[in-house]
RNA sequence: GGACUUGUAGCUCAGGUGGUUAGAGCGCUACACUGAUAAUGUAGAGGUCCGUGGUUCGAGUCCACGCAGGUCCA
């Protein structure tokens, strides 16, 4: 008791209301926490000091990937903005600088199409029923509508990024640096007009966007003529040639459900995976003999079962049921190569290899006959595997839908029968001489049929895709096109994309990798309005042409076509060259001269905004027309994030430009993240409702636990299931418990007035516990450090919550608690308190990129007192460095096994119901390794406590005491044996007691197997002890641990003690004494309790911090509390404040 | 149709180079502990590791083929 006192009178701790304290909270409420943060940030310009106090530091540059901010931003936008943020901050905090340029993307389809909707318009009503100016100057206005609500997103969620010099995609300057990159591509005849296959409508003369296509009622059901064309092989197969020769004719048949392509068709497709069959068989219209070759899973859809019983010798010309005989079989790679002769000879592809079969990869079996017959004009599918094997095109309709002159015998007429009106539908009639019109397709079926060419012939329905305006079939037509020849560049993209740290590894080497293999030329070219318009001038002929790469350039060629008379006057100001609007239609209106004197009128399309975005890194600088060092400063960035699906966008458009043109990546790492789906992993939607409210969540939650959930429940390129409840676990689980963690601190730092100011006490002058925490902590620095260095986010903050709720406030703080509360403000407090406060410093650190707000909190109200960091904010600290000395693994282990063993203990009190509150004497710990006894001797003293036992006992007999289990090490002894493991595993199994005991004194054993002797050193196997006889014991893994269950009257009186010490406790709780309040006690005497209070009277007394125990006769009035202290003992106690503890 | 990706307890997720009783948290049930208390401990219930083949003494893990979800591209 004498110990206790002196610690209340000293009159300097606990109440000197003249100190400075930790602030105390009563609870936690991390929404407010964000709001008070954010006041700190905005008067104190943290965000701002976080760039310039690293002036002169290495740079770490941050690319943003702009947002369109004509959408309200989703939940989804937190989690993409959280990443981005995360390493930035970390970046920061290792000391560079890190400047962050935000960003606004302003053109595109999208903002077209809302302002085509708020303007109840269509596409074909721009340009008559609203102006281009006007259309133009709707879409400018659309693409800022929520602009401020992003910027208000963008502060709560705790996302820093310079929202107050933004580059945005439509001013003149960031146009202008994408003409002269498009200069550049010109200059390296990297740009360049071709076509490429388009949804066409010839009714409308104008092509459809996918877009458009994929308006609601586009595809229809009709109803086609169908044909299966008989290919005749030039050349056969080896294995016909040679194993199965046939006398007839052979032909490829190919299905088409578009008979007016096969003029125009120049080759063939088969799957390479694809069996196909050569079938003996009989044409059904000509009767002929011939071999067919299709694919074998189709044969039986053209050659019923029944008709392969019937011999070929016994057809008869005209016979309803065709005998067939499968001759020979073959794979698709089998056919590849192999020529044809052409269907339709009228006319020949210009350039290439025609008229032989390919591989493709879209060929399938489902219909058809698995092998495909392509004209490289009329299908994206048939153009892009024509042109990789150098295959040319034949275009033999034209732009109206008709069939060119050299169609002789169809030459004018209109491939699809809906493009004529009645009137020519009328003179076509007359023209057949029927009655009724036959289609091109139907008639070119007929020649087929009268020429061998056919082999079937029957109507299909299927969907078919129809012009949204004029309901006519749309056809797939080449259409002119601008491309960049990213083809040409293909190897160097593939190489320089080896040098980019993606995360995840696959959608580098996978997605990304594969899309690089398989690159096609980039097309540019968008007919719209609201966007880049595409720099070249062209004469109508198109043999001159001229690529404009600035204002300044623009604004000198109209002089020469004003000296020309093409232009009455020049637009521009020379003194003002970025006041002239780039856009639509101001430069339409620009003629140009050409070098021998033609008019030049601009090329009517706008650019890929995806362009836009991948020229950020020059446009955000206006480059190369300013900011050069700025820009040389920042290129490459050292880091990208955005979604998974910017693969091919913005990941590719930043990749080629910068490739092509700087011979350079654009980004050294990139965070590709999945999708934010609901809780039931469906797609978010407005539509649905089940889209989550940025605002409302924040608002609610915080930004830290909204941050701190989405971070570490998956992994940022998995896709995140996003469940309220989440937050709230991260809520309770993480930030409840470092919060309990503080607040544990600060009321016994207060109480104590630990300022931190005594000297910092030599890390192996503290005890064990201590020592352990801080070589976690250093693990933990070690960790957390290198899983922010490689963008592993989620395993930061998985290690850091582990730390948080088990190592620290679950061991080191619970097993602590005594030290902090009791005894003097000696050596081994101080170095508790140093050793949180340590803990807890360094973990606002580590969290403060993903938890900005509660971190710096944390950070500065710990600073506030003591005063040991310079910077103002967790954000201008530095990331703490691991100090490689403290991280002792073995001490870690140590203390794990403390935890096991404590773990088992109160699992076999509990099996035995004995409550921890009743101490035991002793535990058992066999011993079976050496270094097992000097290891739980370390932490001897811990496991006692928590356990409330008062001795360990160890067990190195081996003469029988324990029961010992032999297992074996299949790791070990399955590399030895191989094959005979089963039987090894059994026989080891089997050995008894003496053997076990022989074996572990021989350090080997021999083992029978069969004939066989093996050879079995102690590594090939587990010895441990399974039993104790005759006490309670435990196991787990290696470790066993019995305890003695025996209660001695001195045990159960000290029990007895320390559940009265407890109703105490609670007594004085329900109270509302102080914690260092004092007290007077007085209890009803009780038989049951009488000896234990007697014998353990200074014990109880310092617990409770009581000045008197009294024990009474009687005990009555209003302080008296009948309490139970056991199930058998119930008495009364009063308890009122000690006098003396009010003058303290 | 292709490329990539995911599939493990009711839910969210861990499970280096294959090794035998597949883990954690949440949730549920019961009992404890506690002057940090919306915390904690112990015990219990809960698994065809998406399926089918294969390789192997041994497969959640490696291979093949599928199935289901997702993204992008056709």
């Amino acid at each position: 008791m004498t110990v206790y006192f002196s610690y209340f009178c000293s009159p300097i701790r606990g109440f000197n209301s003249m100190a400075k304290n930790y602030k105390v909270y009563d609870s936690l409420d991390l929404s407010s926490v964000s709001k008070e943060i954010l006041k700190k940030w905005d008067a104190e310009k943290t965000f701002e000091k976080s760039v310039d106090s690293r002036d002169g530091k290495p740079s770490f540059t941050f690319y943003e990937g702009p947002p369109s901010a004509n959408g309200l931003p989703g939940i989804h936008h937190v989690m993409a903005r959280s990443i981005k943020d995360i390493f930035c901050r970390y970046k920061t905090l290792k000391g560079f600088q890190v400047k962050r340029k935000g960003g606004w993307d302003t053109h595109g389809l999208p903002i077209e199409l809302s302002v085509e909707k708020s303007l109840g318009i269509r596409k074909d009503d721009i340009g008559t029923k609203i102006s281009i100016e006007d259309y133009n100057a709707a879409c400018r206005k659309e693409v800022m509508k929520y602009k401020d609500v992003w910027d208000d997103l963008t502060r709560k969620m705790g996302y820093w990024v310079d929202l107050e010099n933004p580059y945005i995609t439509f001013t003149n300057d960031y146009i202008e640096t994408c003409w002269s990159l498009l200069k550049e591509f010109y200059k390296k005849n990297l740009l360049y007009k071709g076509f490429t296959i388009q949804p066409y409508s010839p009714a409308a003369g104008t092509g459809l966007s996918s877009h458009e296509l994929n308006q609601p009622g586009t595809y229809k059901m009709v109803k086609d003529t169908t044909a299966v064309a008989m290919f005749k092989l030039a050349e056969l197969p080896v294995i016909l040639k040679e194993s199965t020769p046939t006398n007839s004719d052979t032909f490829f048949l190919a299905w088409t459900t578009t008979p007016w392509t096969l003029p125009s068709n120049t080759a063939l497709a088969v799957g390479a995976k694809i069996s196909y069959v050569a079938v003996k068989t009989f044409n059904q219209y000509t009767f002929e003999a011939q071999t067919v070759i299709l694919a074998k899973d189709l044969v039986s859809k053209y050659f019923p079962e029944k008709n392969a019983e019937i011999k070929l010798e016994d057809y008869k010309p005209g016979d309803k049921a065709i005998p067939f005989e499968v001759i020979a079989e073959f794979k698709g790679t089998d056919l590849a190569g192999i020529r044809y002769e052409q269907l339709f000879p009228y006319a020949q592809p210009e350039d290439g290899d025609a008229f032989k079969v390919l591989l493709g990869d879209f060929v399938t079996t489902e219909d058809g006959t698995g092998i495909v017959h392509l004209a490289p004009s009329f299908g994206a599918d048939d153009f892009r595997v024509a042109k990789q094997n150098g295959i040319g095109s034949l275009t033999l309709v034209d732009k109206q839908g008709r069939f060119v002159p050299e169609v002789t015998d169809f030459a004018g007429e209109f491939v699809k029968e809906a493009y004529l009106n009645d009137s020519e539908k009328e003179i076509e009639i007359k023209k057949q001489g029927g009655d009724k019109y036959l289609s091109v397709d139907e008639r070119l079926s007929i020649k087929m049929k009268k020429e061998g060419k056919a082999f079937k012939v029957e109507k299909y329905e299927h969907t078919y895709p129809h012009c949204w305006r004029t309901d006519k079939p749309v056809l797939y037509y080449p259409l002119d096109s601008w491309f960049i020849r990213t083809t040409s560049a293909k190897e160097r993209m593939v190489e320089l994309n080896k040098t980019i740290n993606w995360k995840p590894e696959s959608t580098g080497t996978g997605r990304f990798g594969n899309w690089l293999e398989n690159l096609v030329d980039w097309n540019l070219s968008r007919s719209r309005f609201w966007g880049i318009p595409l720099p070249i001038w062209r004469t109508e002929d198109g043999t001159e042409e001229i690529c404009i790469g600035s204002v300044k350039e623009l604004y000198d060629e109209i002089e020469k076509a004003r000296k020309a008379g093409f232009m009455q006057s020049n637009p521009i100001n020379a003194d003002k060259l970025l006041d002239f609007d780039l856009h639509r239609p101001y430069v339409d209106d620009i003629f140009l001269v050409s070098a021998s004197g033609k008019k030049m009128q601009r090329e009517m399309d706008l650019i890929d905004v995806w362009f836009d975005s991948g020229a950020m890194p020059y446009a955000q600088w206006h480059y190369p027309f300013e900011n050069l060092e700025e820009f040389k400063n920042a290129y490459p960035a050292d880091f990208i994030a955005e979604g998974v699906d910017q693969t091919r966008g913005w990941f590719f458009t930043l990749h080629a430009i910068a490739v092509m043109l700087f011979d350079s990546v654009a980004y050294k790492n990139v965070v590709s993240n999945g999708l934010v789906l609901d809780k039931n992993g469906n797609k978010m939607s407005k539509r649905l409702g089940n889209a989550a409210d940025p605002f409302e969540t924040i608002e609610k939650y915080g930004a830290d636990a909204t941050r701190w959930y989405m971070i570490s429940n998956a992994q940022p390129w998995d896709n995140l299931k996003f469940n309220l409840d989440g937050i709230t676990e991260v809520q309770r689980k993480f930030f409840g418990t470092l919060y309990n963690t503080y607040s544990f601190f600060a009321l016994y730092a207060n109480i104590d007035q630990f300022s931190f100011s005594e000297r910092e006490i030599p890390v192996e002058e503290r005890s064990e516990l201590d020592r352990w925490i801080l070589s976690e902590l250093n693990s933990l620095i070690k960790l957390v450090d290198s899983c922010y260095a490689e963008y592993e986010p989620t395993k930061a903050s998985r290690a850091i919550t582990d730390f948080v709720s088990e190592h620290l406030s679950n061991w080191y703080v619970r097993l602590s608690r005594r030290r902090f509360w009791k005894g003097d403000y000696s050596k081994d407090k101080i170095a508790a308190y140093q050793t949180l406060y340590t803990c807890l410093e360094t973990i606002s650190i580590l969290m403060s990129p993903v938890a900005p707000f509660y971190s710096d909190q944390l950070f500065c109200d710990l600073n506030l007192i003591s005063g040991k960091q310079k910077a103002e904010s967790v954000h201008l600290a530095d990331f703490p460095s691991v100090n490689e000395k403290l991280i002792d693994k073995s001490l870690e282990e140590r203390m794990e096994l403390a935890q096991k063993i404590s773990s088992m203990v109160l699992s076999l009190r509990k099996k035995v119901n004995i409550r921890v509150r009743q101490p035991l004497n002793k535990i058992l710990l066999p011993v079976l390794e050496k270094g097992f006894q000097e290891k739980v001797e370390s932490v001897r003293d811990l496991i006692l406590a928590e356990v409330n036992v008062k001795e360990i006992e160890y067990i190195t007999d081996t003469a029988g005491i324990l029961i010992k289990k032999i297992k074996p090490n299949f790791k070990v002894l399955g590399k030895k044996v191989g094959a005979k493991m089963k039987d090894a595993a059994a026989a080891i199994l089997e050995l008894n007691q003496e053997q076990i005991l022989s074996f572990e004194t021989e350090q080997q054993y021999k083992l029978m197997l069969g004939s066989e002797e093996i050879l079995l050193q102690l590594e090939d196997v587990e010895i441990l002890s399974e039993d104790i006889p005759g006490w309670q014991v435990t196991n787990e893994g290696k470790l066993t641990v019995a305890l003695d269950i025996t209660l001695t009257d001195q045990l159960k009186e000290e029990g007895i003690a320390r559940e009265f010490i407890n109703r105490i406790q609670n007594l004085r709780k329900d109270k509302g004494f102080e914690v260092t309040d004092r007290i007077e006690l007085k209890v009803l005497k009780h038989a049951g309790i009488q000896a234990s209070l007697i014998n353990n009277k200074e014990y109880i007394c310092a617990e409770i911090l009581a000045a008197s125990l009294d024990i009474v006769s009687q005990l009555d009035g209003e302080d008296a509390v009948d309490v139970e202290v056991d199930e058998d003992i119930q008495t009364r106690i009063s308890i009122k404040k000690h006098e003396a503890s009010l003058v303290n």
